[in-house]
DNA sequence: CCATGGTCTGACAACGTTGTCAATAAGACA
DNA sequence: TGTCTTATTGACAACGTTGTCAGACCATGG
């Protein structure tokens, strides 16, 4: 910026406004400094910009995502960076892998690197340490899951209401014992699911039965497997709900393995790729991650803007797409 | 900081070393600069440390993918994560949609932010406007696709040799007439691919029928209805390679409507999730891009590490996971 | 006792910007 | 013509850090 200065025969000053596009700088000077940083391949500093500013925004954001490779994860991404680059904001994302520790390390290093904003879907279990982040003025938004132990908004599925969906979509064609099939439920999102189909059985005056529910599968191997239990059980269900991806495809094959997928229904939790290629193509309540993201960047902006009213969370509503598995009937 | 320092009753400096980690003070002193840090919850300002360094170093590189929410890009991502994160080095990654300007704008973002480097997977025809970038020291690594007129490292799957093997795969089962379906013949990649099928076929001296061969299709919709067109043609192929991802998936939608996906053969390139369970499953040619954006990372530390030597192309290799299409005989 | 060398420590400037405020020039008005 | 605005422009300090260098202190050896 000195050499432009120089160069053009003006000031700092000058070029900063102009850089900045500030007001009160008549044309002569400001086409001689935009020739000048032209000619120099001049590149602004944003970083020293943002340390001399009174605002002190960076025009970053960061976001904490259980595995930025994963597609719920990615769709959410791309969801946040579609509202942010409207704003010119970048997106610094990072892979919690679940692990809690690494979640902390993670917005320990986008608050060094004086973030805007957060984006968490959270591993941990007390986001208490988030504090000190949001007493410096950095917005929090929670995705996926809701925080625990701190008061922020969150944007998440509508679990309870989606797996009910599924159940009852089974209950009408007829099924009566029908099968769960359930990540960890350590994982609150995974309890709410499970919390889902015991409520609506409940209300068809279904009673629960234990011998076909299997929780705390992790992976396409653990469901196919406890999903071969349950089918090779003295009373198999005739009909099966999946709470999560992994378990759905899981259970698909132990059904393609026993020759059932044309006699037991399915019905995942959780869209999926080629869902629809499958014979049958797999019915699903599918979440909507861009929508999820969208939402929750749209909130960390005005909560940015100087939104001041209380934390929300904001729930985003699933969808069924029948396919062929879920409409079989017993 | 200043506070920390008034705190622990020492100077401005000394907090800095223990910061730092710096040798040369006494235990004394630094335990009583990290009780004030600790207890005025202190975050080190990495921007600012950033900006008087002598290196100048951020800590930070930008990826340019085409969709962070593609799976590819996504998987890619998760790999330079995985290899900056050893390096206390964050992420902040863009989508260009195949688009040039797009690129040149997050090229742009990530300069202004002083990234410490840049891996891009190109969208661009030209990318002389990156010598600016590499004269201030920013070093550059391309993936999936070479760069064009600019001298740098990139990171490339061996396309040709990929589909010469799924070709080859194809006659070895007996088939001569090999349908072809590519995607847009401008990228690189698409026209590498093509070229392959080509080569293969002539060196088996077998001719390439034009009628056999659609190129420039772009998505899934695309690709079924050309694979359609030839298999409603006169003289059908008894096999086809595709040369994308969801080219392939299209592909198999047409063989299924036509009811020939046992009969007619199927190879694809680049592996998609569920592949597997497909009737039949899917013959492929994988990529591997966690393998390129480990070894896309790898370069760009090495270069920032004051590696001088000639820039590179590394290619890595394809695999071919063999899961029924392929292996359907005419 | 003094010179020597090593270990700690802090004062100060600087990194590349922008906020503040004062100075200058140019036009408007009486 | 002189005074008052208004529009431009620049000097300077400051943002939160670290590099440089000099000073204070201590123990050692002659």
């Amino acid at each position: 910026m000195r050499d432009v200065a120089a160069l053009a025969k003006v000031s700092l000053k000058t070029v900063s406004r102009v850089v900045n596009g500030e007001s009160g700088v008549s044309p002569r000077l400001a086409k001689r400094v935009t020739a000048a940083s032209e000619r120099l391949a001049y590149r602004h500093n944003l970083t020293a910009s943002t340390l001399r500013r009174n605002d002190g925004r960076t025009l970053t954001i960061g976001v904490v995502l259980e595995d930025v490779a994963n597609p719920f994860a990615s769709t959410l991404h791309r969801a946040i960076e579609d509202v942010a680059v409207e704003r010119r904001v970048l997106v610094l994302a990072g892979s919690s892998d679940e692990d809690e520790e690494r979640e902390r390390e993670l917005v320990s290093a986008f608050a060094s690197r004086r973030v805007d904003g957060l984006i968490i879907q959270p591993s941990s279990h007390d986001h208490s340490y988030l504090v000190a982040e949001r007493r410096v003025g950095t917005a929090v938004v929670f995705v996926d899951r809701p925080p625990r132990s701190f008061d922020a908004d969150a944007v998440v599925t509508d679990n309870v209401a989606g797996i009910r969906r599924a159940v009852r979509h089974l209950i009408d064609h007829g099924h009566r014992r029908i099968g769960y099939l359930g990540d960890m439920h350590s994982i609150a999102t995974a309890a709410e699911r499970h919390q889902g189909y015991v409520e609506e059985l409940s209300e068809h005056r279904i009673e629960v039965d234990p011998l076909v529910v299997r929780l705390d599968l992790r992976g396409i191997e653990k469901a196919e497997e406890a999903a071969l239990v349950l089918l090779r059980s003295s009373e198999p269900p005739t009909a099966l709900v999946t709470g999560q991806n992994l378990i759905t495809i899981g259970a698909f094959r132990a059904l393609r393995r026993m020759e059932l997928h044309q006699k037991v229904a399915l019905v995942g939790f959780d869209d999926f790729l080629l869902a629809d290629l499958l014979q049958p193509g797999i019915t699903v309540i599918a979440q909507d991650p861009a929508a999820i993201g969208r939402t929750a960047a749209g909130v960390l902006f005005r909560r940015l803007d100087g939104d001041l009213s209380p934390a929300q969370v904001h729930t985003v509503r699933t969808r069924m797409i029948t396919r062929g598995s879920g409409e079989i009937r017993p």
